[in-house]
RNA sequence: GGCGACGUAGCCAAGUGGUUAAGGCAGGGGUCUGCAAAACCCUGAUCGGCGGUUCGAAUCCGCCCGUCGCCUCCA
């Protein structure tokens, strides 16, 4: 399978180093609720997890949570409730979704609250080393002592230096007390009144970077195989992570792969939560369901950036259906078989290349044509919509029906079935009126030869 | 100012040197149906503009136009 690499800007073979595909993707902040373009990044990475595994590869996958930092605390003390509050809150509302996503819990989801005496050892390590340095109780990382800086993201360190907007240059700000502008915080001095945990320089807590760095070598060790996020991590985050982590274990490269999707737009603008132009991801899964949503990102290359639509959404949920269909309205007696080799090599080689989902749907859009074709033939489709459940399922897709309350299935039973007598008696004015408020309620009819089906439908 | 991405049918979106430019959604025509629905069949683009390289370019190069991102928190 070819991957592209951020670090080296091209695609690569990939294959894990050793034993099982050691896999970090950055997490949430959990301070405000998680909207598409999160949803757009892990469902990306889930595709990713599920057709290595489905590659046959173990997958050893870390997630973070950052549970600490300066907008946890500005937005608890806005709600009046503890920060460790508000991100538990926030924490069980992501987890939540990503189930009903059919994202593929992480094996650990390490907290940065969690982890405060695995950063404070690295912290140390890399002061001892010369990496970093304490000033006025806060700790930075010393960017000049590791001199490939900038090597992910392309830019060097005299253009990090110069690199501010229109021009004008970076500076020290007044206040900070770095070596150089470019230095960033692994620890930061408590101020009055915030969350503080203590440590050889005094009472605080973590900057950001730092925790992403002891994390993965904690839980997978001195060399990951695929680390991800979005592109917006690239710099400085994922930056700061490799300077941090190569000067701590004097390995490189930290990461073999520096896998990137692009972001969610909204209008022209990207979604984000601090532009506030958000969509949940609980409207999203409302309107248009976990596959609906799942197809609008896979339709699309992950790198690319995407623009969400109502009508895109709606084509997505759409398209879900006319799977499901496929994959599940039952085929007839004899006929030739129907062979879908030839579609799942289509997706196998689309997916090797670089996770191209779109032109694996393609592969499968194909596959349910045949199915149905089939089935207009009478001929048996049962291998077939295997075949398409096991490569929806790569992708993560359920094709399941809509739930539909245990109890209103009898009544609905019961609805169609007084229906195909007024149609037996050809009163057909009340038989399509039974229909159509059937429809306005949510639930379609289908008359077929083998009798009237019914179906959920949004 | 530095670095980078993108512009393919009504919409979304693959394809990145060579048979008929994938697929989805929407639309039109047809088959099936009491009528529908679902499904199937048919139906649409020469690839932002100009110039160049080449036997041959959506695909490479140059210029132009347009949109956007990163350089600050962000999946």
């Amino acid at each position: 399978m070819k991957l592209y690499n951020t670090l080296s800007g091209k695609k690569e073979d990939f294959a894990p180093a050793d034993g099982p595909v050691k896999m970090y993707v950055c997490g949430v902040t959990p301070y405000d609720r998680s909207h598409l373009g999160h949803a757009m990044s892990y469902i990306i990475f889930d595709a990713l997890r599920r057709y290595l595994e489905y590659r046959g590869h173990e997958v050893r996958h870390v997630q973070n949570y950052t549970d600490i930092d300066d907008r946890i605390i500005a937005r608890a003390n806005q709600l009046g409730i503890p920060p460790q509050e508000l991100a538990e809150q926030l924490i069980a509302e992501y987890a939540a979704e990503m189930e009903a996503l059919n994202v593929l819990p992480a094996h650990v989801y390490p907290r940065a609250t969690e982890e405060i005496p695995t950063m404070i050892d690295m912290i140390s390590t890399l002061i001892d080393k010369g990496y970093a340095y304490e000033a006025e109780r806060d700790v930075y990382f010393r960017v000049s002592a590791k001199k490939d800086y900038g090597k992910l993201s392309g830019r060097s360190l005299e253009a990090t230096e110069a690199g501010a907007r229109c021009g004008v240059g970076r500076e020290v700000e007044p206040g900070e007390n770095k070596e150089h502008p470019g230095d960033f915080a692994l620890w930061k001095a408590a101020k009055p009144g915030e969350p503080s945990w203590p440590s050889p320089w005094g009472p605080g807590r973590p900057g950001w970077h730092i925790e992403c760095s002891a994390m993965s070598v904690k839980y997978l060790g001195e060399t990951l195989d695929i680390h991800g996020g979005g592109v917006d991590l690239v710099f400085p985050h994922h930056e700061n992570e490799i300077a941090q982590s190569e000067a701590y274990t004097g390995r490189e490269p930290f990461v073999r792969f520096w896998l990137h999707n692009g972001w969610l737009y909204l209008d022209e603008e990207k979604m984000s939560k601090s532009l506030g132009n958000i969509i949940p991801i609980s409207e999203g899964l409302e309107k248009y369901g976990a596959d609906g949503c799942r197809l609008f990102v896979l339709n699309s290359h992950y790198r690319s950036p995407l623009t969400y639509s109502e009508e895109g959404l709606e084509a997505g949920k759409r398209a879900a259906e006319r799977l499901r269909l496929a994959a599940c309205l039952p085929g007839a007696g004899e006929g030739p078989p129907l062979d879908p080799e030839a579609f799942r090599r289509r997706f196998i080689e689309a997916m090797d290349d670089d996770l191209n989902t779109a032109q694996a749907l393609a592969a499968l859009f194909d596959l349910a044509r045949e199915i149905n074709r089939a089935r207009d033939e009478g001929w048996p489709v049962e291998e077939g919509q295997a075949a398409l459940r096991e490569l929806a399922g790569v992708l993560g897709l359920t094709l399941a029906e809509e739930e539909v309350g245990l109890a209103a299935r009898p009544f609905i039973d019961l609805l169609v079935e007084l229906r195909d007598e007024l149609r037996e008696a050809k009163l057909y004015q009340l038989s399509d009126k039974v229909r159509s408020r059937l429809a306005e309620l949510g639930v379609a009819l289908e008359d077929t030869s083998e009798g009237t089906r019914w179906r959920r439908r949004g």
